[in-house]
RNA sequence: GGUCUCGUAGCUCAGUUGGAUAGAGCAAUAGCCUUCUAAGCUAUGGGUCGAAGGUUCGAAUCCUUCCGGGAUCACCA
């Protein structure tokens, strides 16, 4: 029973009454009414003045007549302009949220009627470096966009392809070969993928060191760029691996599985996780057989050299190169061997690929290829496209060091969340095992918060010099809200406040308490919306605006000193029922909420 | 050059399929803790929504052109 569609029908009736006409859908718009005015829902008039053919204001007079005298929870109205301003009776809001109360996973959708398998896919790191701030926005939006839609009752599966062969993991084992002098994490104590990506940054530093030299000896920029002693043993070596040498592929699974672990570890700190992870050199080979299909059903072309291509002309795009004349597959032709066995493997029809944006083009294409190829879910593959998180200064760069590293950053924000937490003596009185989770509560909400609530598509900056900020606008405000709500609860349950298991409707509310009932209405449109757009911005932004209204309530609203108990009852499962949102909208986040902070 | 994308307050960002007087936070200033957690609340200042046209009763939102930033256009991944 959405009171909206309710008024959106008995207008339906208003105007087919009134004016002897149906209008269509679009033209009946019922939104919130704005703050500045009186009531509760607006219908906006102008697009039925077509039909009603008089003024807007008499229009709007006559469509509120009739919706007052038919629809018992509308207990007045008023005309401003071509905006029909409608009160919804107090009751009906203390009724509703009574139900919310009642409802288990409020807003999510149980038991839907054709839940669709959705793959995700995201994370996707090379095993030649750590992770770093680039790579915590992808897995951030990844995992609270995989949860949104399970929320919206599709079966989401959750992978991971980690690219873990290629030139650049040469790279790194050919430095680890000459400078590594046997090193393993475990005798310099540091971090696997930490001790792999220092060799990468070696490998970059000697390779630049010998193009200059090759340049010097009159050499031009491009020559010595492939003529470097160190890229061709580097080369050398990814023949070597892929010949399947054993020296190379012990030392390439040794230090992948050095990589593996240090990648599990930050996985852990960031609370993410995947149902299942591919590797792309077990995969790396697939797609050739689909493209050798594609050409006989004559949905690709073959040119004289022998290589394969999709024309993508009549799409506006270029030609596609799939393999090249010696018969050897190129990226894109990975990816529709990889695209294909995933939905086979899980009989999926939609994908989500969280991937940056530079590459959208790649994505653009492989979806025209696989509606090429004949698959029917090809259009049903989306890309859910990244801004790049760059510094102060510019892009980050892991050959040259400029990165935020994940690891560090994670330990960054514990730390500012203890010495915050200790300036403010929020912490005195905990034990040492309880302080240590608050404050990784709290500096990992900050982090993620901080980057779930931008729009995903936007470049977004960050100033590791600035830390992420803990008030106003910042996940921290909102689990400060949480566990003054607990704290709430608690002391009520101290004091003998009931919690009312039934709300009296004929209590007297104010603005602000009502204010926030249609806020809590709102919740479960925002879901939807969340889910349909992949957009965890959405619902941070949402949580926000309810915290804020509630923390407004909160100054003003006494609770255990209220001497009726009609309204210190309805304050209370209010405030619980704030709480309840606040925990479930962080939660799909990924972020969760302390108890008392 | 083609394609895509972004441009809203000093800074970081909201702004639902076009709707009423464009909103928050940070920073600045001034207030509010013997009473439910001050990581909070209140107030003040701060804007030609990149620019110009167009569509519309109505445009930050849609269309066109231009300006500025970014991405991409490999027989790299």
């Amino acid at each position: 029973m959405n009171i909206e569609l309710i008024l959106k029908e008995a207008v339906i009736n208003a105007v087919e009454k009134l004016y002897k006409k149906t209008p269509d859908q679009k033209s009946i718009q019922i939104q919130q009414t704005r703050k500045d005015f009186e009531g509760d829902f607006t219908l906006v008039v102008f697009p039925l003045l077509r039909v009603s053919k008089k003024p807007p204001e008499l229009t709007a007079n006559e469509i509120g007549d009739y919706l007052k005298a038919n629809i018992k929870q509308i207990c007045e109205f008023n005309v401003i302009k071509g905006f029909l301003n409608l009160s919804i009776d107090k009751s009906f809001w203390i009724s509703y949220l009574s139900s919310v109360a009642q409802k288990d996973n409020f807003g999510f959708i149980k038991n839907k009627e054709n839940p669709k398998t959705i793959l995700i896919e995201y994370s996707s790191p090379n095993t030649n470096k750590p992770l770093h701030l680039g790579h915590i926005r992808n897995n951030l939006l990844g995992y609270s966009v995989a949860k949104i839609i399970a929320s919206q009752g599709d079966d989401v599966k959750k992978v991971n392809i980690v690219n873990d062969r290629g030139i650049h993991i040469c790279k790194s084992m050919l430095a680890w070969q000459k400078w590594g002098d046997s090193v393993t994490p475990e005798i310099s104590g540091k971090k696997g993928d930490h001790l792999v990506g220092d060799f990468y940054v070696k490998f970059d530093q000697e390779y630049k060191k010998e193009i200059s030299i090759l340049i010097a000896e009159g050499q031009t920029e491009e020559e010595a760029k492939q003529k470097a002693p160190l890229i061709q043993e580097a080369q050398e070596m990814l023949r070597k691996w892929e010949a399947q040498d054993s020296e190379t592929i012990s030392l390439w699974k040794d230090m992948n599985k050095w990589v593996l672990d240090g990648f599990d570890v930050t996985y852990k700190k960031l609370g993410v996780d995947f149902d299942k992870i591919y590797f792309e050199s077990d995969t790396y080979k697939l797609g050739k057989k689909l493209v050798e299909e594609g050409l006989e059903k004559g949905a690709l072309i073959k040119k004289e050299d022998g290589s394969v291509w999709a024309d993508l002309t009549n799409e506006g795009l270029d030609q596609k190169i799939l393999l090249r004349s010696d018969g050897t597959s190129v990226y894109m032709t990975q990816d529709l061997g990889t695209a294909h066995q995933r939905m086979t493997d899980y009989n999926a029809i939609e994908a989500i690929y969280v991937v940056g944006n530079e590459q959208i083009y790649h994505f653009q294409v492989l979806k025209i290829i696989l509606g090429k190829l004949g698959f029917e879910w090809s259009e049903n593959l989306h890309h859910l496209s990244y801004g790049m998180v760059e510094l102060p200064a510019g892009k980050m760069k892991s050959r040259e060091g400029t990165v935020v590293d994940a690891d560090d950053l994670l330990e960054g924000m514990t730390a500012t969340a203890e010495e915050m937490s200790r300036d403010l003596g929020k912490l005195d009185d905990f034990s040492e095992s309880e302080k240590n989770d608050i404050i990784k509560t709290i500096g990992l909400g900050a982090l993620k918060y901080f980057i779930l609530k931008v729009d995903p598509k936007k470049t977004m900056t960050f100033d590791p010099k600035e830390s992420i900020d803990f008030n106003g606008n910042t996940g921290p405000f909102i689990q400060y809200t949480y566990a003054r709500i607990q704290s709430l609860i608690r002391k009520a349950n101290d004091k003998n406040v009931d919690l009312p298991t039934d709300l009296n409707t004929k209590t007297k509310i104010s603005n602000k308490e009502l204010q926030l009932i249609k806020q809590i209405h709102t919740y479960p449109e925002t879901l939807k919306e969340a889910a349909e757009n992949y957009s965890p911005a959405h619902i941070a932004n949402y949580i926000y605006d309810l915290v804020k209204e509630f923390n407004q309530f909160y100054h003003d609203h006494p609770i255990m000193s209220e001497e009726d108990k009609n309204i210190s009852g309805f304050r209370l499962f209010l405030s619980k029922q704030v709480g309840e949102i606040i925990k479930s909208g962080m939660g799909l986040l990924g972020i969760n909420v302390p108890d008392r902070m």
